[in-house]
DNA sequence: ACAAAAAAGTGTAAGTATTACACAAATTAT
DNA sequence: ATAATTTGTGTAATACTTACACTTTTTTGT
């Protein structure tokens, strides 16, 4: 076992983003404060996944570490953001007495590397160690600890930005999906509407997303035609840029 | 004065980009290593406007900070774009040397956040201090110190990406400009070329490029419309995205 | 004064993409 | 069988993109 040093001014902070069919989500962490030898709660709210780097670990390998220890969760396709570093950003009182209770001595303020990962938000198995990671909806992701409003509110920032210019979507669906999915996905993120017969024409043209000869089950309803991304006609067929709707 | 205190384990680098009409430029700060009591020249390089952040400042002055002092140019819009963290960027035999030179005692690896500006090269009045800054080509920046060779690139890419995006290049063009110096700076950074009557085509429908009553003066055959930039009807007019050419 | 050089400025036709708009078809649940 | 639900499809008007070549305006050199 490697000895791993903390770098107490560093941290990274993983805005794990999933979709759900109807709403964004995103992966929190419980954070209860029980002072030592008592089991009084002094408080409790919800971090993102987010832990210092260590002094041999470069940044990508220190998320992609951060994530797993706290989900259980591996190999995400994980994307280096933005970078946090308000002098405040560790600043208020809960975000005090928690970092004063838990062992280490951290810098006055630590400058923290926002990373980002998109998945489907079903199926995903979280892992629970000690402390509860789960999904919610980032509606509802509001006061939360040290920036992490703020963190969360870039990463989708920056999320829509990539939307609109290049088609990254396609991580957050199923692997197999219908085009009223992938419309819902594009409505949702977007915060727009669609006519349904322009946003299929529009898809047609992206020869990536490939029809198969296979349609939706156990639905209440015509089952819709079930659809695939194919990462090898995108990486062979896409040009510069994605023209999406204006 | 206030006491500043060093973080010895983060620092910021600023790309500092400009067009001088023909290619794009990059502010570099000269390297010397002469070891104290000699005039001997250990080494000699280039590096990128960048240093160690203090306690005190967020990361955002610490990029303004540092570029007024190497370049005495202030009010640069700096705008973040990347962070870099290998375990190896300090690892050259060069920087050893020269960070073991510096006085200072630094962690065996430095995060830097990469911030870039663009403005036009001509008519900026760098201020030489202690180690001269300059301009070199982009093209011709290559084996500089640390891993900033790396930062370029991804800074180029990071404007290659927004330029296909949106419309940020004016930043990079003098106050008054010419349409085929607007169309010299695209094909410049997109590595394209354009057709001269599409590439206006395309300009007139941006109502934000407005056209002046002056014409260029000084040149060696027909004086072209002088246009500028009005980031006024830019904000009121521009829809989420911008279509450049496919 | 004139010619040469240099870059500016301009139009059209064919093809492609976008927009707005409404109803029939397939399936399950009752 | 019927109701409920969601899928799936076409057209016409407008706007944008592409490919393509010559004339105009100005300065410089003779």
């Amino acid at each position: 076992m490697t000895v791993r040093k903390l770098m107490q001014s560093i941290s990274v902070d993983c805005v794990i983003l999933g979709f759900d069919s109807e709403q964004l989500n995103v992966i929190l962490v419980d954070r209860t404060l029980i002072l030592p030898n008592t089991t009084e709660v002094v408080f409790s709210d919800l971090t993102l996944t987010g832990y210092h780097i260590y002094e041999n670990e470069d940044l990508d390998s220190a998320a992609a570490r951060i994530v797993k220890d706290l989900t259980g969760l591996e190999n995400l396709p994980l994307k280096q953001f933005y970078s946090f570093g308000a002098l405040d950003r560790l600043h208020h009182p809960n975000d005090q007495l928690w970092l004063e209770n838990c062992g280490d001595v951290f810098s006055d303020r630590v400058v923290t590397i926002g990373y980002y990962s998109l998945l489907p938000s079903t199926n995903v198995n979280i892992i629970q160690k000690g402390r509860n990671a789960a999904w919610y909806p980032v509606t509802n992701a509001k006061g939360l600890a040290y920036d992490h409003d703020f963190v969360v509110e870039k990463a989708i920032e920056h999320l829509r930005y990539k939307f609109w210019h290049e088609p990254i979507g396609f991580e957050l669906l199923p692997v197999k999906f219908t085009l009223s999915q992938m419309q819902k996905l594009y409505e949702a993120i977007l915060g727009t509407q669609f006519d349904k017969r322009n946003f299929r024409k529009k898809v047609s043209q992206m020869n990536y997303v490939v029809p198969l000869k296979e349609k939706q089950i156990g639905v209440a309803h015509k089952p819709a035609q079930l659809f695939m991304f194919s990462r090898d006609v995108y990486d062979k067929t896409r040009k510069e840029r994605f023209d999406f709707f204006v």
